[in-house]
DNA sequence: GGCTAACCATACGGTAGCGTATTGTCCGTT
DNA sequence: AACGGACAATACGCTACCGTATGGTTAGCC
């Protein structure tokens, strides 16, 4: 059984959404895949390279960012929803939470979720625009919603996530619809 | 000099802050505190001891339930206020991550985590109402501030405290004011 | 001075982990 | 059949860590 570089990330994604970064350890994946790390340092020059790759995946996952996105969702409150949606039923909320711990002390891994963020919450405010809302209301809007879907990566109840996206819906609505 | 066992949880708070759960290592505290662990295994029987503190601090310092809470902020918006500008200026956002993650694989943290959060959005709720919405408005509004509170903890861009609260009490405005 | 309790240092055995170096096993190509 | 490249196993040295066992220091009390 051949075990592939990508085998590796997915490996590590699991494991970095279970326990942190320093949860990642290659010896321990290795145990996982039923391997030894003699295969680890064929793909990989060292763990580094690997969380590199974990965070070069996180980056790549916005829905919004994906081709055809506008095209694809006409109505400008759809696009929110589709964001949020996707965050929901992604599953990786612990992933997100590995993430942010992670940015409490490492610079550039908070620059990056900075910069994510404060795109995301432009993409937002667009939208709201878009519906139709004033510069001002556009953008309290959108940070509301960046909260909404900030709260859901880290919820952490034990809610199915059906019930989760209905919750969401209802915030979305009220988020749209509120004058 | 003495170290006592209130400053090992103090040394352990801030680790898990910045490494999460699983860095806090009881040799790493005992160098960062000029001691060896012989202090620590006179302190506490071992290291879950020590984690098993760092989960009642946490869950001990909601300010809606200190003593007079009420009775000191007689208007239920400001309740409101006080309670999300006390999570923002409490620093803790490092440990606030550490314990969304740490829910992700031990479920006792999770179930703490859910029954504190319903909790507050209960609170939220009765807030809501006392300023006069009816029971669904006051329902929504409460998600959406809990929701506002929790991004905040999470939050990891590089603003000053002073502009996270003015943000903050932003959103609160808007939640509070909005028909 | 002698005793005790509180507190800490030291030394030890054991595990887990990183990274490297070396060797082994296939499998496709020639 | 021989070879080379892709991939994996093994073995090694090193460090960090947990927990225990035991001994040392100091302060206060009698």
């Amino acid at each position: 059984m051949s075990v592939s570089r990508d085998d590796w990330v997915n490996a590590a994604w699991e494991a970095l959404g279970e326990h942190g970064v320093e949860g990642v350890r290659v010896e321990r994946l290795a145990r996982g895949l039923s391997v030894t790390k003699g295969s680890f340092y064929w793909h990989f020059k060292n763990r580094q390279a690997l969380i590199d790759a974990l965070l070069d995946r996180w980056f790549g996952l916005r829905e919004e960012d994906r081709p055809d996105f506008i095209a694809r969702n006409p109505d400008p409150a759809e696009r929110l929803w589709k964001v949020i949606e996707r965050g929901i039923t992604r599953g990786t909320r612990g992933q997100a939470a590995a993430l942010r711990l992670w940015a409490q002390r490492h610079k550039e891994v908070a620059e990056r979720i900075a910069r994510s963020d404060n795109y995301r919450r432009h993409f937002f405010t667009e939208q709201f625009r878009a519906i139709g809302f004033d510069d001002s209301a556009a953008e309290m809007r959108a940070d509301l919603y960046m909260a909404a879907i900030t709260a859901e990566f880290l919820h952490s109840g034990g809610l199915k996530e059906s019930d989760r996206v209905a919750l969401a819906r209802q915030k979305h609505d009220s988020l749209v619809r509120l004058r």
